[in-house]
DNA sequence: GTACTCCTTTTGATTAATCAAAAGTTTAAT
DNA sequence: ATTAAACTTTTGATTAATCAAAAGGAGTAC
């Protein structure tokens, strides 16, 4: 059984690089698991002697198939359980991803597979993150970035890649939601900003906080 | 935040005098833990000067008003997430303690609130516990073992004090399910067994998996 | 090509939890 | 009162994960 720590390991890896092209940086990891470079460079030791990353050293490290196919069960586990929060606890998109962090490790796979039968097999999470199937497969979509929209652009919003409670909490109380379709009013790149139309109500966004929001034309 | 080793001593305290009146031994919870009794004298140490148990070296260890809190809120959670595997995932009575036993760890106050909420605040568990409420109290009713009942009594099933999965994989093929009313049809002390009427089928129980079975009189 | 900067890795400590085995207490028995 | 049995506690090691800080590479700049 692998510890709540090495799953945490495996699913950054994942998350950092999820086609498994990159060789990724010790301090990136550190970084993104809050721990020390010298707390990861241990770690990363650990999970190359038993065989789930290569590493090499000063270069970078990358999860190998088995390592990636942990990982990815780890992110089936952490989205399947998100949108069970969502649609049959009726929790806030907001709050579910602290809570999926923790169920992540403990929940079985025979929980997993009631509740995946019982939200009907869905393929996306309350994010719209894509939820790899039992055999590791994930769904694709061809997603553009709400950044790279210009003025007249009418789509609809199918992910947004930050999951911060603050910024979640922002984008609904804006009709920011998943399957809204929205229009870009307008679009000014030397002020870093782009105005859209949400349901008839103008929001301006950064252009930073827009290439969190992927979107898929109508 | 509590460890989940510590919520586990605590929980097993609990569990080992639920009305907090005996002294409890160094080697029960080490039992009840599987754990060596060396192990379970360095927690408690650890429990004792963090005030959530009081500790007189030698003789026993009873758990704090705060320490039985806290315990009741990990009782609490394991039944209520017991529950939920049951009605609302439809898993079976004999797998879900161990799934629980992880879960209960994890699982926020906000998600325990809204599974108690979908299951309608329910007082019982899958095995007939009682579910502690928000601020701690606990359900009572008076309950007879099975194994003082005598010849021509009809009494219904109120609780299975056994987690073991056989155990209950056996109860339940044999018609000992809760709420089922059954018939004591004899009893033999020199035998330690005594026999059953479950749904016109005669189940013969010894006297010890019978004390593990208590009973409500109709 | 020496120096500098920016990473990464190593080293040495620390913490929580555990075990095995030695040492110490209690109780009960003769 | 001595001794034995049964239990509890202590001691010393071990493991996983972490950190702070020292030491070591790699690339860049001049």
């Amino acid at each position: 059984m692998l510890s709540s720590t090495v799953e945490d390991y495996l699913k950054a890896l994942f998350l950092l690089d999820p086609r498994g092209e990159k060789q990724i940086a010790t301090g990136e990891i550190a970084k993104s698991l809050n721990v020390t470079p010298g707390s990861a460079t241990s770690m990363i030791k650990t999970l190359a002697e038993a065989g789930l990353v290569a590493h090499r050293p000063h270069y970078g490290v990358k999860l190998t198939e088995q390592g990636r196919t942990l990982a990815v069960h780890v992110v089936r586990r952490h989205r399947i359980v998100e949108l069970f929060l969502v649609q049959i606890l009726g929790m806030d998109w907001s709050e579910v991803h602290d809570e999926a962090e923790q169920l992540e490790h403990v929940v079985s796979d025979e929980v997993i597979s009631r509740m995946n039968e019982l939200l009907g097999h869905p393929t996306h999470d309350p994010h719209g993150d894509p939820i790899p199937d039992v055999d590791g497969t994930l769904p694709t979509r061809s997603l553009q970035l709400l950044s790279f929209c210009v003025e007249g652009d009418s789509v609809s919003i199918a992910r947004i890649g930050n999951q911060d409670t603050d910024f979640l909490k922002f984008a609904e109380s804006n009709g920011l939601l998943l399957g809204r379709t929205i229009e870009v009013a307008s679009r000014n790149d030397t002020a870093d900003s782009i105005t859209l139309l949400a349901q008839d109500k103008e929001v301006v966004l950064g252009l930073s906080a827009a290439g969190k929001i992927e979107v898929e034309y109508a």
